[in-house]
DNA sequence: TCTGGGGTCCTAGGACCC
DNA sequence: TCTGGGGTCCTAGGACCC
């Protein structure tokens, strides 16, 4: 049986979805229709493009630009502030929408997911595209954003084919279309190949992806390790990825802060590393998982970007303990540079810990009897509820 | 008022063991 | 009297995604 899978993409999904929330609450003008992007704040230094209309695209404006350099390229730009909270409602509610039409979904971001279709033809006919449009058109009507559509034999080509003409289209993929519709498109536009590898096979001559298909596996291989494998195949749309539902347990769980300006001081350091070790052991127990290794990563103000980790004999996912090893690692590796960004970063995640204690470690019962109630209290009031005593002023 | 935040995966190189 | 070599674990850094 032919394989059918769906890749369904929301259309400027955070500026749709701000769209909806303004005009809900009786803003007069659709921010869909005039030159405005979703930006984060210039002030706190998170002055970037984080979604756009398609005005403002038709300025040139890219998504991740600065704020700053989209205003030089349109004037009455306006610019409005992310709402997470409502993008996650939005994002559940399509989901659960979806899952109708298909028992296999996986969701790949908040507002992208495949859907595997082969076999509902006894359900729904095999017009796929039919099928499409009926999805994309109920979605329009029942939610009030657009959303593409692509179609294909595999999620490659299906996500590649929902990156063709926006918004609110379907389009195939099929391997009988993979000369027609992939190949005149430029490298860049691959799924998975980014700027670096785009630059450098342009360097080598290579600037369309059909031209990259038809490039020897062993050139490919010395320039792009096992990356060149993947470029060959993609080219030629092969893929054969099944449709996974995503575990939701995560292999990292990571915080990271740009800082209002660049910090110096070590204690001022210190306060933020210890906030960030309190929220993220928080999350990391409430997924009920233990981290083995911890690290420890820096933007300085030269936009560098360093790093120091390391591995416990057993896992933990205690804040006393992770920070005491955060603040270890803070010793060994700051260079004393002015710093713009700071994070923590728990890797190597496990669900089960080894009860085994290392020889001159000491039971800390008490430690986890606290941490429970704080999280009990955080849970039932909010996470700023409440705040250990080392982390007020 | 220049340049976010949270992820996954890969690679190179060093330490260490047998 | 010359510097083997495979395997594993760990660290740092980087590419790429939304």
């Amino acid at each position: 049986m032919k394989r059918i899978i769906f890749h369904i993409d929301v259309n400027n999904a955070f500026l749709s979805w701000s769209a909806i929330y303004l005009l809900k609450n009786g803003y007069p003008k659709d921010i869909r229709k005039i030159p405005s992007i979703i930006g984060g704040d210039e002030k706190s230094r998170h002055g970037i493009v984080l979604a756009k209309s398609p005005v403002a695209k038709k300025y040139g404006i890219v998504t991740a630009e600065t704020i700053y350099s989209a205003r030089q390229k349109c004037k009455n730009l306006e610019v409005y502030p992310p709402n997470y909270s409502w993008y996650k409602e939005q994002s559940k509610k399509l989901f659960q929408y979806l899952s109708q039409y298909s028992p296999l979904m996986e969701q790949f971001s908040i507002d992208e997911c495949f859907m595997e279709m082969t076999g509902t033809s006894l359900l729904y006919g095999d017009d796929y595209v039919l099928l499409a449009h009926k999805i994309k058109n109920e979605i329009k009507e029942k939610f009030g954003f657009t959303v593409n559509i692509g179609i294909a034999e595999n999620k490659l080509c299906a996500k590649m084919a929902s990156d063709f003409e926006k918004p609110d289209k379907v389009h195939t993929l099929y391997q009988s279309e993979i000369e027609e519709k992939l190949w005149p498109l430029p490298v860049s536009d691959l799924f998975m190949l980014g700027k670096k590898s785009a630059q450098k096979l342009n360097d080598l001559g290579i600037h369309t992806i059909g031209e990259l298909a038809h490039t020897p596996l062993s050139f490919l291989n010395r320039h792009f390790k096992s990356q060149g494998s993947y470029f060959l195949r993609a080219s030629n749309g092969v893929d054969d990825s099944k449709v996974e539902p995503r575990d939701d347990k995560n292999k990292c769980i990571s915080i990271s802060r740009t800082l209002p300006y660049d910090y110096k001081r070590k204690e001022d350091l210190e306060k933020v590393l210890f906030q960030e070790v309190d929220d993220v052991s928080y999350q990391l127990r409430k997924q009920k998982m233990y981290a083995k290794t911890i690290a420890i990563t820096y933007k300085n103000s030269l936009f560098q970007s360093y790093s120091h980790q390391l591995t416990l004999v057993n896992a933990t996912n205690q804040t006393d303990l992770i920070y005491k090893n955060i603040l270890l690692l803070f010793e060994q590796s700051w260079k004393e540079d002015a710093i713009r960004n700071i994070g923590v970063r728990l890797s190597d995640l496990t669900e089960d810990v080894k009860e085994q204690l290392s020889l001159f470690e000491t039971e800390e019962n008490h430690e986890d009897e606290m941490e429970k109630v704080m999280d009990m209290l955080k849970e039932k009031f909010g996470k700023d509820s409440i705040q250990r005593a080392s982390r007020k002023e």
